[in-house]
DNA sequence: CTTGTGAATATGACCTAT
DNA sequence: TATAGGTCATATTCACAA
């Protein structure tokens, strides 16, 4: 549950994978005034308030999306290279991990009910997810 | 060092889709 | 019906000339 705002806000930021910097202290007090002075606290603050980028669809998945849907009736000439699917997407990730991690992965994200989500002490045992741009 | 101006970006209220 | 992406007028920021 969110605001406009702060839902287009959150998008953006997540399909364009952007990076922002807080020019203070990271502790900035985001309202509605406020909340368009400091990004990086904005986005912050969105996350802990329980938005969740797993949630917005993937840029390379919404490309192919609109694409299919541009096409319009003829569905021909499909031959992107585009994933088709976000298990396909992620898999594109799995590449070059150790068994485990790709398991863990994969139990934790892809094939389960979508209300589970990793607490804290999971995403510490595998520091290594943190690499992955998805997440 | 101020101010004006147009381009580039970001925002968010409203809309459509599933 | 709930929720996510799409739209685009408006707002903000930026670059640079005067
Ligand atoms: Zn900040």
């Amino acid at each position: 549950m969110t605001c406009e705002g702060c839902k287009g806000f959150f998008r953006r930021s997540v399909t364009k994978k952007i990076v922002y910097e807080c020019k203070f202290n990271k502790c900035c007090h985001i309202d509605t005034f406020m909340r368009r002075k400091c990004q990086y606290c904005r986005l912050k603050k969105c996350v802990e308030q329980g938005m969740r980028m797993d949630l917005v669809l993937p840029e390379e998945l919404n490309k192919t999306k609109r694409e299919a849907k541009a096409a319009g009736s003829g569905s021909h000439l499909c031959s992107s290279e585009s994933p088709n699917s976000l298990s396909e997407m992620k898999l594109s990730y799995m590449e070059g991990l150790s068994p485990e991690i790709s398991e863990l992965i994969k139990r934790t994200t892809l094939n389960n009910n979508n209300n589970f989500w990793p607490t804290d002490a999971d995403l510490a045992s595998i520091s290594v997810i943190l690499k992955f741009k998805i997440f």
